[in-house]
DNA sequence: TCTGGGGTCCTAGGACCC
DNA sequence: TCTGGGGTCCTAGGACCC
C-alpha cells in the first residue's frame, strides 16, 4: 500500500507564507528568466491561468496578477522540512521531487489517520498545505491524490482502496484519461482514436492491445490502475545517469564571445554538480539553438558531442573542452535563445580508470585546485572564483526580476517581527 | 521585449561482432 | 541454385514527469 503526499500549489504556497499580503490574491511563480508559469495560486488557477502559460501574457489579460521569479534555493530549503516531517512519521519514504514523496504503508492499521496526522503536522509546523493520496498502487495513489484535491470535501485526505468495487468504477468514469500518472497529451490523443477517455476505459483495456497500440510504458499503467503495482518504492535513489545545465538567455545571444561565456559558466557549474556527486563524466555535449517562438528568425540548432580523454570533473578541462566544441557547433548572424552543457556517461569518482600518460602529480594538483575552489565558492557564495572565459559582461544572464528573499537560507534576509 | 530546467525511459534503426 | 541469425551497442527522437 502507497501513499503519495505532496504540498499544493507548492511554490505559490511558499511565496505566500513568508509575505501575506499574497495570500487570498491570484499569484504566478514564473520560470527562469520570468519567462512562463510554473506554479499558480488556487486565485490564478481560478482565472484559468494555464501551467507554462507566458508571462507577458498573463500580464496582459490578467493585470491584477502577482508575478514572482522562482526562487528555488527558498523551495529547496522549504522541501527539506516537508521531508523530514514526513520521514518522522512514515515508515518509509521516496522522495520523489522537490514537492512530492511516496511512502509505504503497508501494515498501517489505520492509514486515513496516519495521513491526516501528516497533513496536520506540516501545516502545524510549516504553515503549508498538503494533500495525501493512497492507493495500492503508486498509479493508484496518485489517482486518490487527485481527487484529494478537487474535492475539498475529504480533507486533504483520499484511498480509493476504501471504496467498493463499483464506487471505484463510477469514480473513475468521472475522470478524464489525461489525470492519470503518466498519460499527457499525445497519449490522450491516441488514446481518444481507440475509444478510451476517461480512467476506467483505460483500467479495463486489455494491457496487451494496450501495448500493441502504445507502448510497455502504458501496458504498465493499466496493470498499475488494475492494483497490480509495477513500481516499486525506491528507497536508495538510482545513481544518476547525466548532468544537465542549461539556460534560455536573458536576451538573444548574437556573436560568439557571449555564446562562449555562457557555455563555459555552464560547463563550471556542471562540473561542480559533478564533483559534489563524486562522479566523473566521459562524454560531454554542448548545444545550442535560437528561439522556436521567433517565427521570423533564421532557426538553427545543433548538439555536439566528444569522448573526453579520460573521464573527468576538472572544471578547467571540462571548460576548456566545451568552448572548442562550442566553436564547431557556433554559426554566425543567428539570434541564439539558449545553451546548454551536458555530462554523459557517469561513474564514481573512486572507480575512475587511471590513464598512463598522465601525471600522478599532476592529477593531485589539479584535483587541490578544483577543491580549493568549490571551498572558497561554498564560503562566499556561487563564481566567487571562476575561469575567466565565463566572461564579466553577462548580457544573456537570466532576468529574475520579482525575486523573494531567500528567508530560510541568508542571515540578511530572515524575516524581523515588530511588536506593537 | 517576453514561451523553464533537469531528468528518465522506450523504441527503432544502423553498425558491428561472431 | 544457393548469400544467416542472434546479440549488443549506439544514436536520435519521442513521450513523459515535476
Amino acid at each position: 500500500m502507497f501513499g503519495i503526499i505532496d504540498v499544493n500549489n507548492c511554490y505559490a504556497s511558499i511565496e505566500a507564507l513568508f509575505d501575506p499580503r499574497l495570500r487570498g490574491k491570484p499569484l504566478v511563480v514564473a520560470s527562469n528568466n520570468d519567462g512562463c508559469a510554473v506554479a499558480r495560486s488556487a486565485e490564478a488557477k481560478a482565472l484559468g491561468i494555464k501551467m507554462t502559460e507566458p508571462v507577458h501574457e498573463i500580464r496582459e489579460r490578467h493585470p491584477q496578477v502577482i508575478i514572482r521569479s522562482s526562487n528555488y534555493e527558498l523551495y529547496a530549503d522549504m522541501s527539506s522540512r516537508v521531508m523530514r516531517i514526513i520521514d518522522e512519521l512514515v515508515p518509509e519514504q521516496e522522495i520523489y521531487s522537490i514537492d512530492e514523496c511516496f511512502c509505504s504503508l503497508r501494515g498501517i492499521a489505520d492509514r486515513a489517520a496516519l495521513a491526516l496526522q501528516v497533513r496536520d503536522r506540516i501545516r502545524l509546523w510549516l504553515g503549508l498545505p498538503v494533500c495525501v493520496g493512497i492507493g495500492s498502487s503508486k498509479t493508484r495513489a496518485k489517482l486518490s491524490n487527485f481527487i484529494a484535491k478537487k474535492r475539498p470535501q475529504y480533507g486533504g485526505v483520499f484511498d480509493i482502496e476504501a471504496l467498493s468495487p463499483d464506487q471505484q468504477s463510477e469514480l473513475m468514469e468521472g475522470i478524464d484519461v489525461d489525470e492519470v500518472w503518466g498519460v499527457a497529451e499525445r497519449t490522450r490523443t491516441k488514446l481518444e482514436r481507440l475509444g478510451i477517455t476517461n480512467v476506467r476505459q483505460l483500467r479495463d483495456a486489455d494491457p496487451e492491445w494496450i501495448r500493441l497500440h502504445s507502448s510497455v510504458v502504458l501496458q504498465r499503467t493499466v496493470e498499475e490502475l488494475r492494483g497490480r503495482s509495477c513500481l516499486a518504492l525506491e528507497l536508495v535513489p538510482a545513481p544518476r545517469k547525466q548532468i544537465v545545465v542549461s539556460r534560455s538567455f536573458g536576451k538573444a545571444a548574437t556573436n560568439f564571445q557571449s555564446m562562449r561565456e555562457a557555455v563555459v559558466t555552464y560547463a563550471s557549474r556542471a562540473a561542480e554538480k559533478l564533483r559534489s556527486e563524486q562522479m566523473v563524466a566521459r562524454y560531454l555535449s554542448v548545444f545550442i539553438h535560437t528561439s522556436p517562438f521567433r517565427a521570423n528568425d533564421a532557426q538553427y540548432s545543433a548538439t555536439r558531442t566528444i569522448k573526453l580523454p579520460n573521464s573527468t570533473n576538472d572544471t578547467m578541462v571540462i571548460a576548456a573542452a566545451a568552448a572548442a566544441l562550442l566553436e564547431s557547433t557556433y554559426r554566425d548572424g543567428y539570434r541564439y535563445a539558449k545553451a546548454g552543457v551536458m555530462m554523459i556517461d557517469l561513474t564514481p569518482q573512486a572507480h575512475r580508470q587511471a590513464d598512463m600518460f598522465e601525471s600522478p602529480g599532476n592529477i593531485a594538483r589539479r584535483a587541490k585546485l578544483n577543491a580549493v575552489m568549490d571551498r572558497i565558492n561554498n564560503t562566499y557564495g556561487r563564481e566567487t572564483l571562476r575561469v575567466a572565459s565565463s566572461g564579466r559582461s553577462r548580457g544573456w544572464a537570466m532576468k529574475r526580476e520579482h525575486l523573494s528573499p531567500r528567508y530560510t537560507t541568508r542571515w540578511s534576509d530572515i524575516v524581523v517581527a515588530h511588536a506593537r
